[in-house]
DNA sequence: ATAGGATTGTTCGAAATTGAACCAGCCTCG
DNA sequence: CGAGGCTGGTTCAATTTCGAACAATCCTAT
């Protein structure tokens, strides 16, 4: 087989390691946050999240289908730990008037405070491990990246029969 | 407050919308592949992981821990795995003659056979959604990025007392 | 040697995530 | 209208993941 079939094929090397790091590098920023937030905060990653999402909406609050969007999980899951955290008092579920098929989620002020003690926590570790070793260019420049993958992305939904088999 | 308490506590909301792009496309992509492997090759994108691994070691095999390590899971998940894999044929485990608490995972020719077939299909996936767009510049910018990431990480790891509380 | 500590891999129970199935309410077009 | 399709949310079973506990083995320092 020539060169250009191998190309076709597999990845250059090179590439291929940066792949790769990718990889571990998102693995292992994700464990060391869940970590963190559940030994000093008692929370999961995706339940800060959620409760990040919230404090930013319009009245801290957000309905179920945008929050599984922003956070990029199965509605099922969005259910499911929108019911742990209203447990926990941190949340609160409400009728939507406009659509009766519609719930919305309220940040409580319980749910804020427990926020707003988590925040720093991971906010720092987030400055440590991923930002502050980045200058200007180095941040402008991830931020293209991230621009082109978000939209590579938007492209493949949009046309989900994007090279479907193989 | 000021806005040094500010800084100190929140992201600046450029940064702030980095950091949480970043987490969306990480999921987005993830679960592109996932999905992609699952439908055209019923293989999970971490079984996936696994196999390429093993093709790249020595022997076409590796140990169980560093299986660990490279994929970055808990190694009960790579037990878990590696179960599965050996049930479908595509795996197989060996006793290590150097250390007796030790086993070797092992790809078997069907296992690479998987492989092979499955490869072309996400490589091109990563390609398209993660590689093409980047120019000579970009990906020199990417490796460096990944590179800082990688070696706070590593420091982090090393230094587990990193600010633990909060 | 050998005791103490670290490492390897598995087992176990608990928690999280997923997709499919489903019900309701919305919306549009004949 | 009102029938069909679409969307929002929940439920359910199946899969996966995790961490802690454990047993076995290795290694090191006395």
């Amino acid at each position: 087989m020539g060169a250009g079939d191998f190309e076709s094929r597999w990845l250059r090397p090179d590439v291929n390691a940066v792949w790769t790091r990718f990889l571990q590098v998102t693995h292992r920023l994700e464990h060391h946050i869940d970590r963190r937030l559940q030994v000093n905060h008692g929370i999961t990653h995706t339940q800060y999240e959620i409760l990040v999402r919230l404090a930013d909406g319009d009245e801290r609050a957000m309905r179920m289908s945008d929050l599984a969007d922003v956070i990029v999980t199965a509605k099922s899951a969005v259910t499911y730990q929108v019911n742990k955290l209203s447990e926990m008092g941190l949340v609160e579920r409400h009728k939507c008037d406009s659509d009766n098929r519609g719930t919305w989620v309220k940040l409580t002020p319980a749910g804020l405070e427990r926020l707003e003690k988590a925040a720093p926590c991971i906010l720092s570790l987030v400055r440590e491990l991923f930002l502050d070793d980045l200058n200007c260019d180095q941040s402008a420049e991830l931020d293209k990246l991230l621009g082109t993958w978000s939209d590579n992305l938007d492209e493949h939904d949009r046309n989900p029969s994007h090279r479907p088999d193989h």
